[in-house]
RNA sequence: GCGGAUGUGGUGAAAUUGGUAUACACGCCAGACUUAGGAUCUGGUGCCGCAAGGUGUGGAGGUUCAAGUCCUCUCAUCCGCACCA
């Protein structure tokens, strides 16, 4: 009985294909799972990760799959993107060629890792048929005023080459290539999440319990919802004059209403459409011109390093009082948050008082503590009593807020307002491997969407990368076409889509039946049966961005009639990463473990076993080349043991009185491992628990020779195991089970029923000696037991009091 | 700075409601088999101690008959966001 993986593992994968073992059913009545996993961008190689979280996945659906439900646990690849561009430029070949190379590859290495996935419902997002139901889809969002084309200052990678959402903009560098972006002013295409910001950001609730804890966080900092007073402020005479009298005032947001008063200075975004203006029209001195230049043009991680700022020589007046305050410009002014302008109370907000000390502005406190004096040493940020405040004086800051939004509302000069950090999503990329954007300039008709007849616009082949430029822009033909609308000559949009729009619904793709992917994206039967995702798993790097946009993107679909539900993922897996020498597997490090080396040397199951033992599946996971070796040896004693097993079509019947205290215990044992199992595959996700159950049981099941107890044993954990060593247990099964016990197992509770039981005796809480008493025994009879068994520590004590705690322990508590 | 986590043997980690801390595995030690072992099997293994015993879940307090688990404070590490007005 020698353990030959590979001899195994090719038998069975070949037998599920055959045999499509894994197709979802069309039979809708049954009851469903839908267990889905992050599909993979098509790298070329699957590395430890992948192998984690397919693993994962992987041991949902078969787990499901024996509980009799219709699971639909499918694979496709996020295929559109960068990295075949660069591969392109790199190595001259085609983006298209690399890509569809690199799938068949990965699939290869994912059957060998014996992934229960359709392959029926296998695919890509370049692939035309995808492209064409999602340029459908913008098209709709286009007559929906989702998506809109406009001008404006965005991110710019210069390295790619291409313009970054913000959600793609990490630490002030770009994603992907790390290079620090730059601002620019370009046309771009926008889908209008803000729209569904407040939306986004309530139904969050809706996910508590699903959703790990911290990936709502994540996503409720990140629309960043908050709350207060926006107000124009008037310029003086005098300084509207300066400006031609083209500006009157300027908008102004804050949170903070209760420190009005406190107002000294005002300040602009570099950005600001009155600074531009004064510098289009000459209003400024050269020097703070070029200052303001070099503002703008410094990336903001390095703005963030020093405040900095110029005066503009103009001045508004106070909403409240009417004082005149000075007008700045300074460089920690956001033109994207708010109205890019900010009133600045230096006495109670830390950045102001910095900025006021640094160019010696004059500092009001209007807020002092409870009980004490205010100082000027640094800025006064607590909640206090309001004084200098008019009419709100005495009032707690914090409450006061209320009535001066009141007074503001009232007065008419002003009203309360809610902001978000989240910004429109702008989704255009001036690249040649994505979707084409649908859209048509024409000189007659202006933006013009494709009809739906013609898509998919799909991407000529002949392109020429070389890096520069954009690829479609730059082809001689592809860009020249006709209007939609008048038929005139006009030119194609060359922007294609960021790839976050593909997988924003690749999840739906998949609720479609395959036979009819030609004609529709999927049909609202489908949808209803399959949709939410019953188990989505991933890491946890698209706690923001894909599961941001997913969520966005339901929302729309929902409004547009194609779905009738606002969340698409129930639960939410995010898997911990996979490290090696304690950091994060990566070529650059050279700490990479090949999956395909491990497959080869101990085979699939060892490696699914090892990912799903070593830590709980949220954790990080330290990769441990004598931790693999453990699993080797325990998938071979667990294979060489099943010869004690006699083969049989159903669970053997045991008379459990009649059994020896070992095979007893054997029994327990493994019925506890299938209890423990149920939980973790319902409830608890905590594979390592449940594996360490079963090489208790297998321990236990090896010290008894009880062939029925050996048959019984490996009929429940080859059963409970199949959804982690799938090959291993199919291969068990079908030579003793016939497959039979690849299914729902049944606890029985006599197996639970002990003769007698273990209780620990502790004085003052401390365990010093073990008595077994009968199951019934009384109170009275285990305190005299127990009093017993630790007499020594008793001498010379009174006890005070005596403990019974049920089946676990009794506790006498001593005194002198 | 704000937010979220995590601290348990030499290592990865268990302990579902406060109830016998360290399950399971790795490693290590000893033994068996063996020409050999980086194979297999058996036994041992928190720390101090010959032992009796003591001590032990980052640290300090507290609640309780009983605390890894609850409360207060504190330290460390990791992750996310960050001049957001």
């Amino acid at each position: 009985m020698e353990y030959s993986a590979q001899t195994i593992e090719k038998k069975w994968q070949e037998y599920w294909k055959q045999n499509k073992s894994f197709e979802p059913s069309e039979d809708f009545t049954k009851e469903k799972k839908y267990i889905l996993s992050m599909f993979p961008f098509p790298s070329g190689r699957l590395h430890m990760g992948h192998v984690r979280n397919y693993s994962i996945s992987d041991a949902f659906a078969r787990y499901h799959r024996q509980q009799g439900k219709n699971v639909l646990h499918p694979i496709g690849f996020d295929s559109f993107g960068m990295p075949a561009e660069n591969a392109a430029i790199k190595n001259g070949s085609h983006p298209k060629g690399w890509t569809y190379d690199n799938i068949d590859y990965m699939k290869k290495e994912f059957y060998a890792l014996g992934f229960s996935f359709s392959r029926e419902r296998e695919m890509a997002t370049s692939d035309e048929l995808y492209t064409k139901f999602e340029q459908s889809f913008i098209i709709d969002m286009f007559e929906k005023g989702l998506l809109y084309r406009k001008k404006g200052l965005l991110n710019w990678c210069p390295h790619d080459q291409t313009v970054l959402a913000n959600e793609q903009v990490v630490e002030g560098c770009c994603w992907r290539c790390d290079t620090p972006i730059v601002k620019k002013d370009m046309n771009q295409y926008y889908f209008k999440i803000t729209q569904y910001g407040d939306e986004l950001l309530n139904d969050l609730k809706k996910l508590e319990g699903g959703w790990p804890k911290q990936v709502l966080t994540m996503q409720e900092n990140w629309i960043g919802k908050s709350n207060g007073l926006a107000f124009d402020l008037f310029f003086d005479e005098e300084s509207s004059a300066k400006l031609n009298n083209t500006f009157k005032s300027f908008d102004v947001f804050t949170t903070r209403p209760d420190t009005i008063y406190g107002v000294s200075y005002t300040a602009l975004a570099p950005e600001h459409e009155i600074v531009t203006y004064m510098i289009e029209n000459s209003l400024l001195p050269d020097d703070v011109i070029s200052q303001i230049k070099k503002m703008k043009t410094t990336s903001s991680i390095d703005r963030q390093k020093e405040k900095s700022g110029v005066p503009l020589k103009i001045e508004v007046l106070h909403p409240l009082t009417g004082k005149k305050i000075p007008v700045w410009v300074a460089n920690f002014v956001l033109m994207d948050y708010g109205s890019g302008a900010v009133m600045a109370v230096p006495a109670h907000d830390d950045r102001d008082f910095d900025f006021a000390k640094k160019y010696d502005l004059p500092i009001h406190a209007v807020i002092k503590p409870f009980d004490g004096e205010v100082s000027l040493d640094s800025a006064f940020t607590e909640v206090g009593e309001l004084f200098n405040s008019g009419e709100f004086d005495g009032l707690n800051s914090k409450k006061s807020q209320y009535n001066i939004i009141k007074y503001f509302e009232e007065n008419n000069i002003g009203k309360k307002t809610t902001n978000y950090k989240l910004k429109d999503w702008g989704v255009s990329r001036q690249r040649y491997w994505g979707a084409p954007i649908p859209f048509v300039h024409c000189d007659d008709c202006g933006l013009v969407m494709e009809k739906k007849e013609n898509l998919p616009i799909a991407l000529p082949e002949d392109v020429e990368i070389t890096g520069e430029g954009n690829p479609l822009d730059n082809h001689p033909t592809w860009k020249h076409c006709k209007c939609p609308a008048c038929g005139k000559d006009a030119i194609r949009e060359t922007d294609t889509m960021d790839t976050f729009v593909e997988s924003s619904w690749y999840f739906l793709r998949f609720c479609a039946s395959p036979k009819n992917w030609e004609k529709e994206a999927f049909s609202q039967e489908q949808i209803k049966y399959w949709m939410g995702v019953d188990h989505y798993i991933g890491g946890i790097e698209h706690a923001i961005l894909h599961l941001l946009y997913a969520r966005f993107f339901t929302k729309v679909f929902r409004d547009l009639g194609y779905v009738d539900f606002d969340e698409p993922f129930d639960k939410l897996l995010t898997q911990g990463m996979v490290l090696k020498d304690g950091a994060k597997m990566s070529k650059s490090k050279g700490n990479t473990v090949d999956p395909d080396a491990i497959i080869e040397k101990f085979g699939a199951d060892t490696a699914r076993m090892f990912i799903l033992f070593a830590a709980p599946p949220t954790q990080e996971l330290e990769w441990n080349d004598s931790g693999v070796e453990g699993s080797h040896r325990f998938i071979k004693r667990f294979f060489t043991n099943s010869g004690n097993v006699l083969k049989t079509d159903k669970i053997p019947k045991i008379d459990h009185a009649s059994l020896s205290k070992e095979e007893k215990f054997a029994r327990k044992k493994v019925y506890e491992a299938l209890v423990r199992a149920n939980d973790v595959y319902n409830e608890r996700y905590t594979f390592n628990t449940m594996i360490a159950g079963v090489m208790e049981a297998m321990n236990a099941l090896n010290v008894q020779n009880n062939s029925d107890v050996w048959s019984e044993g490996y009929w429940i954990l080859s059963s409970i195991m199949e959804p982690v060593i799938p090959h291993t247990c199919w291969e068990i099964s079908s030579k003793y089970f016939s497959l039979n016990n690849l299914s729902s197992q049944t606890v029985i509770d006599e197996v639970f029923v002990e003769d007698s039981i273990s209780l620990g005796v502790s004085i003052n809480g401390k365990v010093r000696a073990q008595i077994e008493v009968a199951l019934d025994e009384t109170n009275e009879n285990i305190i005299s037991m127990a009093k017993q068994s630790v007499e020594k520590w008793l001498e010379d004590k009174t006890i005070i009091k005596e403990i019974v705690v049920p089946k676990k322990l009794v506790n006498l508590v001593i005194k002198g």
